[in-house]
DNA sequence: TTGAAAATACCGCATACGGGCGATTGACCA
DNA sequence: TGGTCAATCGCCCGTATGCGGTATTTTCAA
């Protein structure tokens, strides 16, 4: 077989059993191969940086360093490794923390054999293999939630302090008094629970307001 | 055929020969049903509001409203409706500021017939159809850029600075003097090119800098 | 080894900011 | 018709901020 056409996998799996099967399933199937296989992160670490693999399932939970502290780790070493993690987690916070860390693609352990090894494949080819319902809470975290306890014409001077406008501008804008700009800037803070323009800014657009 | 698994479609495309053999290929296929098509967004809005499809097929660059702004109008108004880009655009600012709209999936073209109709069952099942590529580039957009101009420090302070912390506080929390993290400050502005806090939260979330 | 960049520290000053408190108008609703 | 709330305008006050400087030490690459 072409090595170059074989892709090269870690996996880092606490559950003997789930890691023995993937590890089976990996070795087993033409055009993959698997490297090694783990039950942490601690001794997959180094192993990862020596071998430099294709794709490196990765899970959420184990014992010790998290997967998603192991990769936060790694990312910066295995410039050409794409991490999937493979968990039971299906969470906003597991999902999002996995991409902000560097994963690639989130699939869930309960995927069938030919898809995990399809997921393999595809992030391999430069894509981000996710179940359906997964990707549309990604696509979806882009939109804004709108359904703010702020008035209109808070929203207007919110966004308007997230472009580091001060008092004066923003009321010359909306042709309204700097004091009455900042009444509506505190009346702001205390339903956003924040006393600063820096942290309305941050929690502005955390929570997507604006 | 029972209507209830009948996914209905409207089409929205300018480009008359793409239009008509979407909308050949989705009235011909058996549990597919096009409500309409049309050329623009104007004519399109009332028809979609009124008819509330399963999904809308929106082309980005049109005549008059774009599609972006199309779906920005709609949104509010057809909760239940999914909406697929279908552009030849897959530059960054189409693909985000579609998300952003609302979208849910976002394909080219170019995609196989075959595919669009999968395209369109999958968004329809509550997934975000969309290109290895884009997907990739979406789950990307989460990460730090990291390649900062700012050095390590300046990073720690900025991460302070994004949280509220004064002056005072982010100094004693690094065990150096205010003095010296307001010079840290003044550095990081002069390189993000900003004024005041607030931009300077704004920039280092929209530039993934924390 | 020499020079640039980073990290550290300090001063003065004008202004912006945030907290507290009060007040009027108009809309809308019970 | 009374009450609530959004939107508007106002004042006082203390402090934080941003901008202008200057200067020393450390670190690291050329």
């Amino acid at each position: 077989m072409d090595d170059q056409n074989v892709i090269s996998v870690i996996i880092v799996e606490d559950d003997n059993e789930i890691r023995q099967l993937m590890t089976f399933l990996i070795e087993k199937t033409n055009g993959f191969n698997c490297l090694a296989s783990f039950s942490d992160c601690e001794n997959a670490l180094q192993p990862i940086i020596d071998l430099q693999p294709d794709v490196v399932l990765m899970d959420i939970e184990l014992p010790g360093i998290s997967g998603i502290q192991g990769i936060l780790g790694l990312k910066e070493k295995v410039k050409n490794t794409d991490f999937i993690m493979l968990t039971i987690r299906d969470d906003d916070d597991s999902i999002f923390n996995s991409l902000k860390a560097g994963a690639s693609g989130y699939i869930l352990k309960d995927t069938a054999p030919a898809k995990i090894l399809e997921a393999i494949v595809e992030v391999n080819q430069g894509g981000s293999p996710m179940t359906g319902s997964i990707a549309r809470r990604i696509t979806e975290s882009f939109q804004p939630l709108g359904n703010s306890i702020l008035s209109e014409r808070e929203n207007e001077v919110l966004t308007d302090l997230c472009k580091g406008m001060n008092y004066r501008e923003i009321g010359e804008k909306h042709f309204i008094s700097g004091h009455t700009v900042r009444t509506h800037i505190k009346t702001i803070y205390s339903k956003l629970h924040v006393h600063s323009r820096a942290e309305a800014v941050r929690k502005a657009i955390d929570q997507r307001l604006i």
